[in-house]
DNA sequence: GGCTGATCATAA
DNA sequence: TTATGATCAGCC
């Protein structure tokens, strides 16, 4: 594998590349790609996520699509070894000052999510991290029924913030989407309104697909051990 | 055990 | 500082 890897040229590529990873640890892919791999690993969240986006010739952490000229977003799938999902995924930052006026068509959820490919890697404690691997990898878009079923969450979540319920707008509401914090630690604080419409401080917030929801989808690919 | 809230690294 | 990439770790 060619440590300086250009864009792929269209999905079939993508995808190709994806799966060409599978099977490899992610030393072994750190060292093809000539990435040093981190000294604290438990410091590194974010370095198996970054890996695979180097291998396949992703962007990088720009505010864009990974893809940008396939409109294709890049999301690793950590699973245990029996391929039950352990982490929810991040999708974007929630626009807290201007919640009142987010509308599902034009938002970046919306956007974030309408291609997306999956690469499943393991993320199981009980194997060791040298030996981790990527695992499969496939494209996804929301059907109408899981779109309507996003659409219903985040308009339910950004009402809440709209409305200035900040509090109660927490990671127990909605079904695939939630909100959680985001941010370097509890003590980033944003301007946001509260349910008067006065300005107050609050944590910034994230939306994450529950780690169910994309459970649902490794199993509509069959990619679940019975 | 699953889930929520807290936290860590890097790039621009 | 804000965006990206996420996982950690204690509570329930």
């Amino acid at each position: 594998m060619p440590c300086l890897m250009r864009a792929p040229a269209d999905e079939a590529e993508l995808l190709r590349r994806a799966r060409a990873i599978g099977g490899r640890t992610f030393v072994e892919l750190a060292r093809e790609l000539e990435v040093p791999l981190p000294p604290d690993p438990r410091r590194a969240k974010g370095f198996v996520g970054q890996l695979v986006e180097r291998a396949l010739g992703a962007g990088g952490s720009l505010p864009e699509p990974d893809f940008a000229e396939l409109g294709i977003e890049l999301k690793t799938l950590p699973v245990d070894r029996r391929g039950r999902v352990r982490e929810s995924t991040f999708v974007c930052t929630a626009p807290i000052r201007r919640a009142a006026e987010s509308e599902w068509a034009c938002s970046p959820v919306r956007a974030k999510l309408a291609r997306v490919l999956f690469v499943v890697v393991e993320a199981d404690p009980r194997i060791a991290r040298g030996a981790r691997r990527v695992g499969a990898s496939f494209l996804w878009s929301p059907d109408a029924e899981t779109e309507a079923l996003l659409r219903a969450d985040y308009e339910e979540l950004i009402g809440g913030l709209g409305a200035g319920e900040l509090e109660a707008v927490d990671a127990r509401r909605g079904r695939a989407l939630q909100l959680r914090p985001k941010g370097r630690d509890a003590s980033v604080h944003t301007l946001a309104c509260d349910a008067d419409g006065a300005p107050v401080l609050a944590r910034p917030r994230g939306f994450y697909l529950r780690a169910r929801f994309t459970q649902a989808l490794l199993s509509s690919e069959g990619l679940l051990a019975p």
